[in-house]
DNA sequence: ACACTAACCTGCAAGC
DNA sequence: TGCTTGCAGGTTAGTG
C-alpha cells in the first residue's frame, strides 16, 4: 500500500488530529513485536509527553514530542487511524491514547511494518536513505550520473531508496510509463534527456497521487478513514492485458522485475 | 561493492 | 465446495 504519497496523506491527517490533542496519555502494545521487537519498555517515556510536530522522510512517519520521538513505516498493509478510546479491531498492534478520549490505533495484518520510541537526533533507519524527490539535490544530472553506474533495470534501481525516496511499485511503473521508458532497460542505457524527463515524471505523479488522497488496493485508508482514489488515475499498474489508455492500440504488458509486479506499454514506452 | 533472492506475515483470489 | 498455490503497497539478511 503505502509508497511515498499515502505516508503523506497518512501525515497530514496525523498531524491535524495531533494539533487538536496533542498528549499523550500512554501507549498500549498489544503484542511484542512486529517485522521487530517493538519497544515496549520505552512506552513510558512518553506518557504525559505533547506532540509538537508530525514528520515524513521517506515512506517513514517521525512524531516529534518534548520527551521522545516516535519512528513508524507502515510495511505492506499498516495503517493509522483515528479511533475512540475502547475502540479495538483484529490486527491492532498498537494503540497511542491522547487525552481527550481519542486514540490513534496502528493496524497492520502483515506485521511488515516498523515502530520504535528514540530520544537520539536521527534513528538509524533514516541514515541510509537518498535525497527527497523535491530535494534541490535530486536533479536530473544526479539522476543520470547515479544511473550510468547501475547495471539493474532503470525500474528496479527507481525502487532502491538510496536514489531516491518513496517510489515504491506502483509509482515506479506509472513515472517510468508517463516518461515513455521501458522498465526493463538497464538504468545505464538512459539519457541525459530522459532523466530529466523521469525526474519530472517522478515529481508530477507523486504530486498528483497526493493530490487525490493516495492510492488504495486493498488495505490503505487516510488517518481519517477515507480511502484515496488515484488508483483510478494508473495508467499502467494492474493493467495487464487492457488496452492502453494513451495509445489505445496495444494490450499493457506484465513481467517480474526484482521480484515485484511490473506493468508497461511496449509501444509507448522503448 | 553491487545485484539478486528469500524471508518476514496474513488474506484473498484463482485454479484445479 | 474445498484444497493448494501464488501474489499483494516494503525492507533487509544472506548469498554469489
Amino acid at each position: 500500500m503505502p509508497e511515498l504519497p499515502e505516508v503523506e496523506v497518512v501525515k497530514r491527517g496525523l498531524s491535524q488530529i495531533l494539533e487538536e490533542h496533542p498528549i499523550i496519555d500512554s501507549i498500549e502494545f498489544k503484542r511484542r513485536d512486529l517485522r521487530e521487537a517493538l519497544p515496549l519498555k520505552k512506552a513510558k517515556l512518553l506518557e504525559g509527553a505533547k506532540v509538537l510536530s508530525v514528520e515524513r522522510r521517506a515512506k517513514y512517519l517521525i512524531l516529534n514530542t518534548d520527551k521522545a520521538r516516535i519512528l513508524s513505516h507502515l510495511g505492506m498493509t499498516g495503517t493509522w487511524r483515528v479511533a475512540p478510546r475502547g475502540e479495538e479491531r483484529e490486527h491492532d498492534h498498537i494503540y497511542i491514547n491522547l487525552q481527550g478520549g481519542v486514540r490513534l490505533a496502528y493496524r497492520d495484518p502483515r506485521r511488515f511494518g516498523y515502530f520504535d520510541i528514540y530520544t537520539i537526533e536521527k534513528h538509524p533507519k533514516l541514515e541510509r536513505l537518498g535525497p527527497e524527490p523535491w530535494d534541490e539535490d535530486f536533479t536530473a544530472d544526479y539522476l543520470y550520473q547515479l544511473m550510468k553506474t547501475r547495471t539493474s533495470p532503470i525500474k528496479v534501481a527507481l525502487m532502491d531508496q538510496a536514489v531516491v525516496v518513496g517510489v515504491g511499485n506502483i509509482y515506479a511503473s506509472e513515472a517510468l510509463f508517463r516518461s515513455g521508458i521501458r522498465p526493463t532497460r538497464k538504468a545505464a542505457t538512459i539519457k541525459r534527456a530522459e532523466a530529466v524527463l523521469l525526474r519530472r515524471e517522478i515529481l508530477q505523479v507523486l504530486e498528483d497521487a497526493i493530490a487525490a488522497g493516495g492510492s488504495t488496493i486493498s488495505d490503505f485508508a487516510q488517518a481519517g478513514g477515507d480511502s484515496g482514489y488515484f488508483q483510478n488515475s494508473f495508467f499502467v499498474y494492474g493493467r495487464a492485458g487492457l488496452m492502453c489508455l494513451k495509445c489505445k492500440q496495444n494490450k499493457i504488458k506484465e513481467s517480474r522485475l526484482g521480484g515485484r509486479s511490473t506493468f508497461w506499454c511496449s509501444k509507448c514506452q522503448s
